[in-house]
DNA sequence: GTCCATGTTCTTTA
DNA sequence: CTAAAGAACATGGA
């Protein structure tokens, strides 16, 4: 599941390989991936016709947005959705399974995205959209003043919120469970009633988590692989995530799964106590 | 064959 | 009307 560490990671493998390119050859294999930010346009969108001999000046990521800027300013951002891969070929290779873009490079590489299961797309921005326009604050600059006041705005279990892109962008089910068993915070806790300690408590340990996982290259869980197709490591450090039934690493009780949200949410009982209500 | 994984969007419910 | 909850999407693996 790429979140935010991980396409992170992606980002800043691909950027020696692509910032300062020109895209010479578009293939689109699924048409259908491809999406425009908004817009209801009836005439079909070429985006072969807008990328072609067009130079990558820069290479970012918003949330869990991997954002191309071209030189005359126009964006386009990359979305991974559950299983998408975005993989720098260094050698002339066919295209696997499921790969539904392939941009040649004019330094003669290629860059493939892959995505079995099609959650993620190419949005087209142009040069007017901004990339972020709905999303929330990037976490780890985020003040816990202002992540206080938004989970005050919003009645629902904390980890909903977290896990909402307009509250705040980048965090998935791993990230979220891992944070709040860093805080020892029961994920079912009613966002507004946290208090400015324990938002405070969150958002470093939300931040504290990111940062550990960035640096350990991503959680390779199921499909991910960095820009240069390598797994990362960090799931190897996951305290609750994935370990049901398996003693929490703090204070050895069995770990709990629960749903919420729809999302299957691993915790510590001890550690994160239902808070009563 | 069934069920489950999950990010986002769409639909339904309160 | 708003906010929250739930379904749907797609595919491979258990």
């Amino acid at each position: 599941m790429p979140e935010l560490p991980e396409v992170q990671t992606i980002v800043s493998t691909l950027q020696p390989v692509v910032v300062g390119t020109a895209i010479k050859k578009v293939e689109l294999f699924r048409r259908e991936i491809v999406h425009l930010e908004k817009s209801t346009a009836a005439e079909p969108f070429d985006l072969a016709a807008q990328l072609v001999g067009r130079q990558i000046t820069a290479l970012t990521r918003r949330g869990k947005r991997i954002i191309f800027t071209l030189k005359d300013g126009a964006q386009f951002y990359i979305h991974l959705g559950m299983t998408g891969r975005l993989i720098a070929q260094h050698k002339p290779i066919e295209p696997v399974k499921h790969t539904h873009l392939r941009l040649m490079l004019s330094n003669g590489k290629l860059l493939d995205f892959i995505d079995p299961r099609r959650f993620g797309g190419v949005w087209w921005l142009g040069q007017d959209a901004r990339p972020d326009g709905d999303l929330g604050p990037e976490p780890l600059t985020l003040r816990s003043a202002e992540l206080y006041q938004s989970l005050a705005k919003t009645h629902r279990a904390v980890k909903s919120a977290l896990l909402d892109q307009h509250v705040i962008a980048g965090l998935g089910n791993i990230y979220v469970d891992e944070a709040l068993f860093a805080a020892s915070i029961h994920p079912a806790t009613l966002s507004d009633t946290l208090s400015l300690e324990q938002t405070a408590a969150l958002l470093r340990a939300i931040k504290s988590t990111l940062n550990s996982a960035i640096k350990h290259r991503g959680s390779s869980v199921h499909d991910y692989r960095d820009g240069n197709n390598e797994a990362g490591v960090f799931q190897t450090l996951h305290k609750v995530y994935n370990r049901k039934g398996q003693p929490c690493l703090r204070c050895g009780t069995p770990l709990q799964r629960i749903v919420l949200g729809g999302r299957g949410t691993c915790f510590c009982p001890k550690c994160q106590p239902e808070p009563n209500s």
